[in-house]
DNA sequence: TCTGGGGTCCTAGGACCC
DNA sequence: TCTGGGGTCCTAGGACCC
């Protein structure tokens, strides 16, 4: 027999935050998104007041004020270091654990028996909050997607106490009766819509419904979510997830730009970021996309939104050509008179760096290029993030989101080293 | 005034090949 | 005039996730 465990870290960043300022532990807390927009972690007492998450900050100014909620720009080098401290607890506890998201990790319990599982959940849970001081709760069933169901339901559900198992097919028709069809892990908002039409509320429902339907309107993923929901797995748990197949930097800037070398500081820094994260994971990539836009939200100002994609010559990791590439696609799609609000940079097409093929007519000095990047991502992991960057990437100070609520740099000893240009 | 960021997978359709 | 069929690869777009 097959056991799924979902672990999950309750309201994760306000944990985190929580674990270094005990004043805030009892009181509503919440953690925003970049740019200080919305709020996406919230403590229950901040959901108790009524707190939705992704709610605008500006839109609940008078709960902040009325109930004096504690608000904090999201700091995720803080979180992704609380989180690595997580996952590793759990890699100690379990035999095959997959690292779904920042606060989420399935487990494989298959080697236990029915009746061990409630307290095998117990156990990962009290170690977990005993060595990292995060609470967490565990859901156990037979699939990866009741997992999530059983995990919600442990959340939710005052007499089982952070661990659920759904061990029982009379279980699983009970709670499937009763949970809502939209918050079906798979189920979002088109499909809900279309499942609303059809008179379809709960999980047992969809989980009720024809295969053929199910395959025409939401393809084999759904085929194979309504049959994880009716206890057949289809979806295995993953260890080591392979190279990711693109990387994404981009932010919403901290008030509207309209000069090119303003923007252009922005992506070249956004491109660094690329080549850092190629590097780590021991790639290259061969397709570049910058992309900028406009304030969609504004009524009244002219919108522009463009993004060009280059093929690179040869694949790369280095940041000085990747910021090359980016700031000639910048120039083409960059128009003046326009109040710029986001801009970001992709990079796909992403191969192994032992897999660098050489280009026939390749100017660019290779060596020289990856000597340069191994001295700044030494430099950098040593004395803290940017100590070293390129000149064009400037200082930052004039698009850099708003983050005015930042807690401390509990965990990351060289963060605040002065910043030495190149 | 203020509205996140970074991913995954699947499908359809076009280009191209034999 | 008649004008196949099957395969691969790539991309854009749309759905989903946290």
């Amino acid at each position: 027999m097959k056991w799924y465990g979902l672990a999950d870290c309750n309201n994760f960043y306000v944990s985190c935050e929580r674990i270094f300022n005990l004043s805030l532990v009892g009181v509503p807390v919440v953690v925003l998104s970049n740019n200080d927009g919305c709020v996406i972690s919230r403590s229950k007492e901040a959901k108790d007041l009524g707190v939705k998450m992704g709610v605008p900050i500006h839109e609940i100014k008078y709960l902040v004020m009325l109930h004096n909620i504690q608000i904090f720009s999201s700091n995720y080098a803080l979180y992704g270091d609380i989180s690595a401290r997580v996952m590793n607890s759990l890699k100690d506890l379990c035999p095959e654990v997959e690292v779904y998201s920042i606060d989420e990790s399935f487990i494989d319990l298959s080697i236990f028996s029915a009746e061990e599982l409630h307290q095998v959940g117990v156990n990962i849970k009290a170690k977990v909050r005993k060595w990292t001081k995060i609470p967490i709760s565990i859901g156990i069933a037979p699939t990866k997607t009741l997992a999530k169901i059983a995990n919600k339901y442990a959340k939710q559900d005052k007499e089982s106490d952070g661990v659920f198992v759904m061990d029982s097919e009379a279980k699983r028709i009970n709670i499937l009766s009763k949970f809502a069809v939209e918050d079906v892990w798979g189920i979002g908002r088109q499909h809900a819509k279309y499942l609303q039409q059809k008179g379809i509320k709960t999980a047992l429902e969809l989980a009720n419904m024809p295969d053929e339907l199910i395959r025409k309107q939401f393809s084999v993923v759904g085929l194979r979510l309504v049959r994880e929901l009716r206890g057949e797995s289809c979806l295995p748990i993953i260890q080591e997830r392979s190279m990711s197949k693109g990387i994404c930097n981009s932010r919403s800037f901290g008030k509207s730009l309209m000069s090119f070398d303003n923007i252009s500081e922005a992506t070249a820094t956004f491109a660094s970021r690329c080549g850092e994260k190629l590097r780590r994971q021991k790639s290259c990539a061969n397709v570049i996309t910058v992309f900028v836009r406009t304030n969609p939200f504004s009524k009244t100002k002219p919108q522009y939104a463009n993004s060009i994609t280059l093929t690179c010559e040869v694949p790369t990791n280095s940041t000085q050509e990747i910021i090359k590439y980016v700031n000639n696609g910048l120039k083409m799609i960059f128009r003046k008179g326009y109040e710029y609000k986001k801009a970001g940079v992709i990079v796909t097409g992403i191969i192994p760096e032992c897999q660098q093929q050489i280009g026939l007519f390749d100017s660019e000095d290779r060596p020289k290029l990856t000597t340069i990047s191994n001295l700044m991502d030494k430099l950098n992991a040593r004395f803290g993030r940017d100590t070293l960057t390129f000149a064009i990437q400037g200082t930052g100070k004039n698009w850099k989101p708003n983050a005015r609520s930042l807690s401390p740099k509990f965990t990351t000893r060289w963060g605040d080293i002065p910043k030495v240009e190149t």
